[in-house]
DNA sequence: TAGATACTAGAACAATCGTTCGGGTATTTT
DNA sequence: AAAATACCCGAACGATTGTTCTAGTATCTA
C-alpha cells in the first residue's frame, strides 16, 4: 500500500551500534548517526523512535551479534574447559580487530548510562549474569570430567572469569597493548588449576 | 596587591571532582559545576583554565585523595598479605559510601575519554601500573614470609587483583549489590591460596 | 586615598544538541 | 491514472554546550 523503505534498518542499526560503541552515548549525536548511516533524520526517528531507544536497540544488537556468537559454544550442553579457554582465546583474538579498540560496548554502557538508566542497568546485569552462568556451567562440567581439580568452586571461579572479562573491556578501551591484555587473560585462566 | 580569592580552589576542585565522578565528562556541564561549587564561571576559568584541564585536575585529585589513602599501607615497605586483604576490605567498605555508587572515577574516565584523550589514557595506565606494582610488591613479601605458597607467581596474582579492582568499579556503577561485590572480591582473593 | 586586582552574577556568543516539520519525489496499491 | 504512503534533504525549533565578556563591587598594596 505504500513505498517500501529504501534503507535496510538492520544495516543502519549495525552502523549506529558501531558509533555508540566507539564514542559512547553522550558523545554520539543523531547527526553523527545520520552521517554514518546515510539515513535521514526522519527515517531514523520513524524506525527507531528516538536516540535512547536507538541506543537500546544497538546495545541488544551488540550482545546478540558480538557476544552471542561467542556464547554459543560456551552455552552448549557439553561445553567444558576447552570452551572456556576458547572463549578467552577468541576474546584476545578480537583485540586485533580495530573495532575492539573501543572495548566492550556493554561495559561502556554500564559506565556511561547505567547509574541513571534502569533499562541499561537491567540489560548490563542480565548480560553479565548470563555470561557468568555459562562459565559456571562449563566449569562444573570440567570438574566432572576431571579437567579441573575436584575441590574447585565453579561459581567462585566463574566470578573471577567474569571480572576478568569486564576488566579486559576497560583495558582495551584504555589502549592497553595486545600482549598485556593476553597476559591478563592467561593469568586469570591460570587460577583455575 | 590584589583582592584574594574568596573561594577555596581545593574545595571547589573537590566538589567538581564529585560531579565528574558521578556524571562523567560529557554529561557534566560547566554550568553544573558553577551550581555545585558556587564559584562563578570567571573564577573557574581563571583558576583551572578550561573544562578539560579542570577534569584532569579532578582526576589527579581523585587518585591522590581516594586511592592515595588506600595505597599508603599497600606501598609501605613491609606490606604483605594482610595489607592486600586490607585493601579489598577497604574497597568493599567503601561500597557503603554513597559516593561509590558512581564506581571508580579512574575506570569511568578510561571508558569516557581514554580512547580519544592521550592525557587521560596516560594517567589511567599509570595509575593501574602503580596499583598492580604495589600488589606485586606486597605479594612477593607475602611469599617470602610464608603467608602464601612458594610457587605463587606474584606478578600474575597481582594482575588478577588489578583486574578485579577494575571490574568492581564497573560493578558498583552498574548498581550491583554490596553483597555480590563482596563475593567478587572474596573470590579473587581466594585464588591466591 | 588611589589604583589595581579579582571577585560576583549573569548576559552574550557561536556552535551543537535532540527533535520536528516542510517540500519535493518516488513507489506502491486501488 | 489517482490516492496514499514513506522516502530524502535540510531548514527550523528551543534548549544547552563551552567559553568569553560586561558590569559592578569588594579588597588588597602603595
Amino acid at each position: 500500500m505504500a513505498r517500501p523503505k529504501e534503507f535496510d534498518p538492520a544495516e543502519a542499526l549495525d552502523r549506529a551500534m558501531g558509533l555508540f560503541w566507539r564514542k559512547g552515548y553522550f558523545d554520539t549525536s543523531m547527526r553523527d548517526i545520520v552521517a554514518e548511516t546515510g539515513v535521514s533524520h526522519a527515517g531514523l526517528y520513524s524506525t527507531f523512535g528516538n536516540k535512547h531507544e536507538l541506543f537500546l536497540a544497538a546495545l541488544d544488537l551488540y550482545y546478540q551479534q558480538i557476544k552471542g556468537k561467542m556464547m554459543c559454544r560456551l552455552e552448549s550442553p557439553d561445553a567444558a574447559l576447552p570452551e572456556v579457554f576458547g572463549y578467552f582465546e577468541g576474546l584476545v583474538d578480537m583485540t586485533k580487530d580495530a573495532r575492539f579498540e573501543s572495548g566492550c560496548m556493554i561495559c561502556n554502557a554500564a559506565i556511561d548510562l547505567a547509574p541513571d538508566d534502569p533499562a541499561v542497568s537491567a540489560r548490563v546485569q542480565g548480560y553479565l549474569d548470563r555470561i557468568i552462568a555459562a562459565f559456571r556451567g562449563a566449569l562444573e562440567r570440567a570438574v566432572e570430567k576431571g579437567q579441573l581439580r575436584k575441590d574447585l568452586d565453579p561459581q567462585a571461579a566463574a566470578d573471577v572469569l567474569g571480572s576478568t572479562l569486564v576488566a579486559i573491556g576497560s583495558f582495551q578501551r584504555a589502549g592497553m597493548s595486545e600482549e598485556r591484555i593476553e597476559r591478563f587473560a592467561r593469568n586469570a585462566l591460570a587460577t583455575l588449576r
